[in-house]
DNA sequence: CTATATTGGTTTCATTTGCAACAAAGGCGG
DNA sequence: CCGCCTTTGTTGCAAATGAAACCAATATAG
């Protein structure tokens, strides 16, 4: 006969009331639904897109800033920056104080496609949170920011 | 000079502020912690662990069955589940009106390590929320719901 | 029934990924 | 200056991934 403690006689894992599992889930289909608007369009990988994006803000970057801002390691960035640049729509300058830095900045072909698809992918995330109230989206950033916080506190990769 | 329109001027996309890219970033963190848990210590990969949570939740699903809750695809599975075989850690029986099917569920090692590694999850979730009040995790729960309904309205692979 | 389409699952192949090793440059203590 | 550690970025290799072809079993149309 099993134990008769009646509460938390057993850790209940449901996938569907997972936080983790559900964060992951709806992550994933967000970034797939805002791939589809530029991958085949613009010949572009999500790694490539995230370059363009980041620089399309703040120009002149070098490839670790970039890593940094994106949450792509340096690999996956130095790959993504050799294919744009070959297809011209990045381009690399040298700093004038570090030999080991490339400043990196769109190409005007670069830059077009950040245009375009910039606005694209706004349109989705006001799609997306058209379903939420003005209060409801301030919520929304509000808790991720917690949940930010606590998985920095948890979750550094020692 | 430019268009004199003082408002929306500019498409403005910043990574910081643009909720896929949130999304994905604290998506991935908190996988990355929970695997952390348990990758090294039970030699599991994240598939092969999501395999068994659902398996430990519901057993006797199909390979198809595990890919829906899983929001896995089928080939994900597939391997998954072989290496999960030919480690002892889940077995296949057959169906017994469809031999198309196996029927998946956990061997007593396979169990083992679900009970050891749920409450490692469970706590791992815990943890995360412990910065959100009662009435913040409602109203995140309530919110994601939200989300996930439009995604899925906008999202669908056509 | 038989022919055809569909479904469950595996395999093959090309691509992507990630880690570890590496080269080149810079910083720094002596 | 010189040796040594660190940083930036690239490359090699092995493992993970995904798309598409594929096989076997089942469902369905005629």
């Amino acid at each position: 006969m099993p134990s008769d403690r009646a509460i938390a006689a057993k850790p209940e894992l449901n996938l569907d009331t997972f936080l983790p599992y559900r964060l992951s889930v709806l992550s994933n289909r967000v970034s797939d639904a805002i791939a589809r608007q530029y991958s085949e369009r613009f010949d572009l990988s999500i790694p490539e897109w995230r370059i363009i994006a980041v620089l399309g803000q703040t120009p002149n970057l070098s490839a670790r800033d970039v890593a940094r801002r994106t949450a792509m390691d340096k690999v996956q960035v130095s790959r993504a920056v050799t294919s744009l640049v070959r297809s011209r729509r990045l381009a690399r300058s040298e700093d004038s104080d570090d030999a080991r830095i490339s400043r990196l900045s769109l190409t005007a072909k670069g830059r077009a496609i950040y245009d375009e698809v910039a606005p694209l992918a706004l349109r989705l995330e006001r799609l997306l949170l058209s379903s939420l109230s003005a209060q409801e989206r301030n919520t929304l950033d509000n808790l991720m920011h917690k949940l930010d916080r606590q998985v920095s506190l948890l979750g550094a990769p020692e």
